[in-house]
RNA sequence: UACCCCGUGGUGUAAUCGGCAACACAACUGGUUUUGGUCCAGUCAUUCCAGGUUCAAGUCCUGGCGGGGUAACCA
């Protein structure tokens, strides 16, 4: 895998442009030619697809040019911050496939050295107590007017300052300003916040602080304290680099990182915001964050995406400025690809109607060889019971067919895969006019589904012997959100209103090939025509519930569809 | 409104110094097939607009238009 991903960047024809900038800083031997990265999660929430995009450009590329990648909490806001996230966000990048190795950092490891070079900057006059309340510092800020206390002396302003420290005053009461340029375009540079009160615990260092950094303040300088030579971070940031460039000059750090911004991942059909997840779980629109319709990385893990597949997404939406929605089935598309040539095959009957071989023999019962994997003979191959009384999909018998439906229709004969060739000579109905059996006879000479004469069969069918079939729960799922942009809705409206109803389907009593039965938490496989499918985690020992991961591609649905329209189009005119 | 960033097929991403607009996905055509899957072949753009510089502009300049971000004691 590395080495792929060394050719892709290598020796590939093109490179985004944050990787054309790292390699010309390494090629002008800028930092000694060293390059570091970091991944900064705030520890107050789950990982979602959205920072693989960040976790893979930064580790990848730090992996490119034989440098490293910190993994850093960027806890400076214990009002948010806990450790489950911690150790969350820990588990979701070892399972996307990453390693930071012992570089582990939180920026509340610097809280020392950060409130030092606050002093620094107060001494130097560049910073002041500000007494100002929240609603007045916008206030002035948005008419670029001077805080009353912008002139304050610099012993006032460092005996303040250390009497913030010293938890003498409440929340809010005072802040601590850098002292810029209140008639900045630039609104980041009106004097901006560097430290605020707060008397919450914070998760790593208790009640040992009760002033913390802002995001602008302590960011860079992390950044600096580590070494890091490219701070990558998206489009948003863009205004603040110069304030990140300006309080590492000011503090005459050496050598200095630098910012790169890049736009964030958006994929149609789904949210990525914070605040929008949390609301579909707090108002249990979804089961958990792991809900497997979530985009969450434990959504994704639970529902049976690869690590790979995501890695794959990640590399091949590349890496610009402009902000872009990447369609879904990109990401589908990454994991069919993937599992198409990993997943062993299994048959699988989800909405079961009865086919009785009349010809059969009642009480035989045999074993039909079939392949684990056509696309990877190393898989081998199984035995499967066959047997006079079978399952079929309901979908796959007509009554009345269209032209080019291939499946079994009354004097119709098709394949049973791996089985024989059968012809339907009948079928029955209830009251209801539901059909509840299919009649067939078989061909004998057809066993392992093929015919010595070369008789022609356009039809092939999955299906499982009644007898043998292993009953399970199977859940199809589908997008969370019916409209593309599940964002967009209009003035007043909520994004809750593009919910899909269908995306969990709940499907009992479906019949599985007997193997199944022993199939394991995660495990995952390909129900033939259907789609992929894993064993949900959660689903309790000895019942396997199976989840939908994707489905294959379906072009007789999109051919169906087509059909009808000509059709309902010629009854018209 | 102010400031910053961005506009290349349906969707994304490329295109050394200014030099034949490329790749992936989607869509559509056809072929192969014991999964209507996979696979294979083919089709699909006058680079947002208008000027300018140049032998030559997606690329450089000017002006429009369009989209996004920011205007937190969040990150």
């Amino acid at each position: 895998m590395a080495d792929d991903r060394e050719k892709d960047s290598h020796e590939g024809r093109s490179v985004d442009f944050v990787r054309g900038q790292v390699r010309a800083d390494v090629a002008a031997d800028k930092n000694g030619g060293r390059v570091v990265t970091r991944f900064p999660p705030e520890p107050n929430g789950f990982l979602h697809i959205g920072h693989a995009k960040a976790i893979c450009l930064n580790f990848d590329l730090a992996d490119e040019e034989d440098g490293r990648c910190n993994l850093r909490f960027d806890d400076t806001n214990p009002a948010a911050e806990e450790d489950v996230f911690v150790q969350a966000i820990k588990q979701d990048i070892s399972w996307l496939g990453y390693d930071w190795g012992d570089e582990e950092f939180y920026a509340s490891g610097y809280f020392e050295k950060l409130y030092e070079w606050a002093e620094d900057l107060i001494r130097k006059g560049c910073a002041y107590v500000c007494d100002l309340s929240g609603d007045l510092v916008r206030e002035y800020r948005a008419e670029g007017k001077n805080s009353p206390q912008r002139d304050r002396s610099v012993e006032d302003n460092l005996e303040l300052f250390r009497n913030m420290r010293a938890g003498e005053y409440s929340e809010g009461k005072r802040t601590l300003r850098a002292k810029i340029d209140m008639a900045s375009p630039n609104m980041t540079l009106r004097d901006p916040v560097m430290y605020r009160i707060n008397h919450t615990p914070h998760h790593r260092t208790g009640t040992q602080w009760c002033i913390y950094p802002t995001y602008d303040w302590a960011h860079g300088q992390s950044d600096a304290i580590e070494g890091v030579t490219h701070s990558l971070c998206s489009l948003e940031f863009e205004n603040h680099r110069p304030l990140y460039e300006w309080c590492l000059e000011k503090l005459e750090v050496n050598p200095r990182p630098r910012q790169i911004e890049f736009a964030r991942l958006n994929l149609t059909y789904t949210v990525l915001s914070k605040r929008k997840l949390r609301r579909l779980v707090e108002e249990k629109h979804v089961e958990d964050w792991d809900d497997p319709r979530m985009p969450t990385l434990r959504g994704l893990r639970r529902r049976g995406y690869t690590p790979s597949a995501i890695r794959t997404l990640c590399q091949r939406v590349g890496v610009a400025k402009f902000n872009s929605t990447i369609d879904i089935v990109q990401l589908e598309n990454a994991l069919r690809e993937e599992l198409n040539k990993s997943a062993p095959r299994r048959m699988a009957v989800l909405d079961p109607l009865e086919v009785v071989i009349e010809n059969y023999p009642d009480d035989r019962e045999e074993f039909v060889d079939a392949v684990n994997n056509p696309e990877d003979q190393s898989a081998g191959r199984r035995k499967v019971p066959f047997s006079k009384v079978l399952w079929i999909e309901r979908g796959d018998f007509r009554e009345e067919a269209p032209r080019k439906y291939f499946r079994l229709k009354p004097g119709k004969e098709v394949r049973l895969r791996y089985g024989y060739y059968v012809t339907c000579t009948g079928f029955e109905k209830n009251a209801g006019g539901e059909v509840t059996r299919v009649i067939c006879t078989y061909d004998p000479e057809t066993r392992g589904g093929d015919s010595a004469d070369g008789r022609k069969v356009r039809g092939t069918i999955h299906w499982v012997s009644a007898r043998h079939a292993f009953e399970a729960e199977v859940r199809l799922i589908d997008h969370l959100f019916r409209t593309t942009r599940p964002e967009d809705v209009p003035e007043g409206a909520d994004f809750l209103q593009n919910l899909n109803p269908d995306s969990l389907t709940s499907v009992s009593g479906c019949k599985l090939e007997p193997g199944l039965a022993e199939a394991f938490p995660g495990e995952l496989f390909q129900f033939e025509r259907h789609g992929y499918f894993c064993v949900d985690s959660k689903s309790l020992k000895g019942s396997p519930v199976f989840l939908r991961t994707v489905a294959l591609r379906d072009s007789w649905a999109k051919l169906e569809k087509k059909l009808a329209g000509e059709e309902s189009k010629s009854c018209g005119a």
